[in-house]
DNA sequence: AACGAACACAACCGCCAAGGC
DNA sequence: AGCCTTGGCGGTTGTGTTCGT
């Protein structure tokens, strides 16, 4: 047998919400704040799964979300990101303020993707495409030197996105006090935990802010810093409450851009 | 104007990890 | 220590809209 329902399929809506259903769900979070979402629906009046009800407020109805076209700053950011981080959509996310991981998730899928494509990028590795990959004869020469560019911009990580075990900090204390507490962790909840934390309570996990230094290709490396990233084609050094040379990483960072200081970074290998 | 294809986005599904009992 | 519940995540699917023929 598989695990049993997350709740009684039976009497639940499927499907798209409607106008009325929204307003209720808006209306409980006000007035309870988010939180059990199992016990949500009924407490609030719907004929819905709990987690459809999370899914909606995370995803459309929290009011910090930002709505409308992706900027080509937030494009670089998250192919940056994604160079870093694979699919982590959620991580992605919450360096993305007001934008929710399945929209990031879709923007990459329906206009990234094809857009690295494109440029012969493969859009999982984020190397340039093999000469036997499908790009067209006429643009491979203008595609590698696109892909070059693009690859520099996006600091150059040039592995696979490998899988990474991120270590996370919580932000400073300041913006987002609003409302869902959490806000941009809220889905974006970064990795893990954010979600709905109520208001003044403690964030249950701590450790959210995921504050990447991306500078970590060979050409940012060159043009910006000083010392040896040039070795290492990847090391993932993010703000994480580890100051230089507590860090065991031989990058033992410069510091870059003047980041108080700070690095951390952890492999996946380290656990 | 009608139809089909392609696209974009919202929602669902199944799995996993953390926390509580 | 082990089981159960819950929340969260990533992948996939479904549906509405737009575009081209």
């Amino acid at each position: 047998m598989g695990r049993s329902p997350c709740c009684e399929k039976a009497h639940t809506n499927k499907g798209a919400w409607t106008k009325e259903e929204d307003e209720r769900l808006v209306a409980y979070i006000r007035a309870h704040g988010e939180g059990c979402w199992r016990s949500l629906p009924k407490a609030a009046g719907l004929l819905r799964c709990g987690k459809s009800c999370r899914l909606r407020w995370m995803n459309y109805l929290r009011p910090d979300l930002k709505r409308g076209n992706f900027t080509d700053d937030e494009d670089e950011l998250i192919i940056r990101l994604h160079s870093l981080l694979g699919n982590k959509w959620s991580l992605i996310a919450g360096q993305l303020p007001g934008r929710t991981d399945n929209e990031i998730k879709n923007y990459w899928n329906t206009h990234i993707k094809r857009k690295l494509l494109a440029r012969g990028i493969d859009p999982q590795t984020h190397r340039a495409l093999g000469a036997d990959a499908a790009v067209a004869p006429g643009v491979a020469a203008h595609h590698r030197a696109a892909s070059a560019a693009l690859l520099h911009n996006a600091g150059a990580v040039i592995v696979p996105a490998a899988p990474v075990k991120l270590a996370v900090k919580p932000p400073a204390p300041a913006e987002s006090s609003s409302d869902d507490g959490g806000s941009s962790s809220g889905s974006g909840s970064g990795g893990g935990g954010g979600g709905g934390t109520s208001a003044g309570e403690q964030p249950r996990c701590p450790d959210l802010n995921l504050n990447l230094d991306l500078s970590v290709g060979p050409a940012a490396a060159a043009a910006d810093t000083p010392t040896s990233h040039s070795q290492q084609p990847l090391c993932l050094c993010y703000r994480l409450g580890l100051r230089a040379g507590e860090a065991s990483c031989g990058c033992q960072a410069d510091d870059v851009a003047g980041q108080q200081g700070f690095r951390f970074f952890r492999p996946l290998e380290q656990g």
